[in-house]
DNA sequence: GTGAAACGGAGGACAACGCTCCGTTTCAAG
DNA sequence: CTTGAAACGGAGCGTTGTCCTCCGTTTCAC
């Protein structure tokens, strides 16, 4: 592979990452290759179609987000530390951003999705699981709750904000999160969502009942 | 004007509500007199453009926002309290999803928009300081979070989830938040933004520095 | 009972987007 | 340096989806 296609299928990646998390699958290709700085044609080249190039998106954010939870998990001894170290590293790779974007553009039970999905997760869930155990983590607040709460903090604000600005903001307001879960808590309403819970959710055919 | 003139009015505005809140201002107007159960030309009777409808949404949902701030006051003692009971009062209004959908389709600066928005903040930003002042919402935690904070849970979450499950969570989750604002906590980095700081985003053109 | 007011939905005009085609440029091996 | 294969950019056609109007029909209230 060329030096330069290497490089501009990278700049493609990155720029579709970018605004898909904006402005959601539907954005325009044409827009997706401008902001690569590259011609419409080349994106077709790499991406028959939009739905490849989605494809393309998530199956690396999930391998990245894979990667942060097992480094999480490494680098602190403390659960709650490492819990939170991912999700800062998973803000900042937009993964909980782009994900809920394509949720219903992408097949997400096609075998190599479904198995990326499927890893990440699970690597979360042991974060989730040790906080857990370490009784850092209030026993109420679930997987489902951490993740959700992790989207809705990563989906950029609208309105007419600079871009740093909102990332900045994103930050601040998932360190407010943060300190939130650490501190004492009274119990909590709603529904209780398992990670198998999610699962079904997606997949409404499977043993688990609705 | 007749009683079934009346009926569809409240029901074009209420299902406009909803869908600008959950695909944003530029949803098709078919399916806004769709979902309220009238004929498309219903709706071009009433609103003669996109924004007329918009106006109209926007006016409804502050002014009823103003309304749950000022009751809040009025029927807590406990200035957290009251806060709580706002948020979870704006929370069922959704008014804090659509607003932000609307910031660049809209021109908040018109003189009657203009005064709804400031009456509306003006109430919200009373309760924000009455906490601070009691000492039960954390110092470093400002206007400006605690609302951008209730845009981001109102906002539903994408996904094939039923709508109603969509709403309970995002009850549950601002319970998560409400709970965490009342612990302890450590300090907090990132922009302090005000309320003035965020007119000043707004309108960039006035007399504080960006 | 009656007429004015409100209603619904088909359809033409228009804008936006997807995707292809082809002449031009860039890379890298000999 | 030469050369050809590979990659590139962007104009342009076809299609899709949305806006908004027009007019025959229905509903209300006096």
């Amino acid at each position: 592979m060329r030096a330069d296609a290497r490089r501009n299928l990278e700049q493609l990646l990155a720029a579709a990452r970018d605004l898909v998390a904006e402005k959601g699958a539907g954005v325009a290709l044409d827009e997706v290759a401008h902001r690569a700085g590259v011609g419409i044609a080349t994106l077709y080249r790499r991406f028959p179609d939009r739905s490849a190039l989605l494809r393309g998106v998530v199956l690396d954010a999930l391998e990245q987000t894979r990667l942060a939870a097992e480094q999480a998990a490494e680098e602190h001894d403390d659960a709650f530390e490492a819990l939170a170290a991912y999700l800062r590293a998973a803000l900042e790779l937009r993964v909980s951003a782009v994900i809920p974007q394509v949720l219903d553009a992408l097949d997400l039970d096609e075998p190599e999705l479904a198995t990326a999905c499927e890893a990440s997760a699970r690597a979360t869930e042991r974060l989730v699981d040790a906080a857990h155990e370490a009784d850092s983590l209030p026993a109420d607040v679930t997987f489902a709750d951490v993740g959700m709460m992790l989207v809705r903090i990563a989906r950029p604000l609208p309105g007419p904000m600079p871009e740093e600005l909102k990332h900045e903001l994103a930050r601040r307001h998932l360190e407010l999160f943060i300190r939130g879960l650490g501190g004492e808590h009274r119990s909590l309403d709603g529904p209780e969502l398992s990670r198998a819970d999610l699962a079904d959710l997606a997949h409404p055919g499977n043993t688990l009942s609705g």
